[in-house]
DNA sequence: TGCACAATGAGAACCGATTATCATCAAGCA
DNA sequence: TGCTTGATGATAATCGGTTCTCATTGTGCA
């Protein structure tokens, strides 16, 4: 049994308030007031996803990150020039139509490359 | 000026032949038989892509891979049973629809997760 | 045929991400 | 108010991937 974790829900709010899914290191850049530790923010993130309260999510070249579990179909957008992940709803669809024959699809993942908001207006 | 090479032209012709992008592990086994060592196998790559013979292809969770340059637009299949991965001819389109108000797209990637045509038929 | 130097292979070193270790801290109960 | 025990933080260890080092090889030209 889990008992008393001061940072638990404080882990589970940080990810559900974020625009897109975060790595270990950015969960404990935006705690870095309480003064949590990297191994703390891990354990945390990794228990979340046993008792299925977050997944993973896994971009190209990057650490793993995590988002809250249950949110609808969606995929990720990656700012080229900070490096943010942002959740974007929404799926262009038609995905059976690339799987070559005799393949079985069970998932996909489309991930946008480019500029947020904010590096575009800050040139 | 790179002069003589054994090695260039053979990697060259190597993933020119793969199904889908390789990494320098999967090149390095396909050539066992020269006997290639791994560091001369992530030197050509990497020479390979500062000449524009070659591009790095980046999947989840997954080393670098790399294929040849000039590929007409195509995505990725990864096989959750043997890893491999395949190219897939084809597009989604309508990325645009998923980019949210100010952001600019420049690029986009689509992998489908499943199990290849010989996973599928070894059950 | 000999030489200079690029190419190569083996393995050490490095790197970022993640996990393990362990002494310390503190919540909840006696 | 003490005690037990899970939670925590600092840091060492680990892990896959990749790059670096350096002695050796062998190509291509003199």
């Amino acid at each position: 049994m889990r008992r008393h974790s001061r940072y638990r829900q404080l882990i589970q709010d940080t990810l559900r308030d974020a625009d897109g899914p975060l790595s270990a290191t950015d969960v404990q850049a935006l705690l870095d007031d309480t003064g949590i530790g990297l191994a703390t923010v891990y354990r945390l993130l990794n228990e979340g996803v046993e008792d299925g309260e977050l997944v993973g999510v896994e971009l190209p070249g990057g650490p793993r990150r995590f988002e809250p579990a249950g949110l609808p179909h969606h995929h990720h957008f990656e700012c080229r020039a900070c490096r943010k992940v942002f959740a974007v709803r929404g799926c262009p669809g038609r995905m059976e139509r690339l799987v070559p024959d005799g393949f079985e699809l069970e998932q996909h993942e489309v991930i946008l490359f480019g500029r947020c908001a904010d590096c575009v207006t800050a040139d």
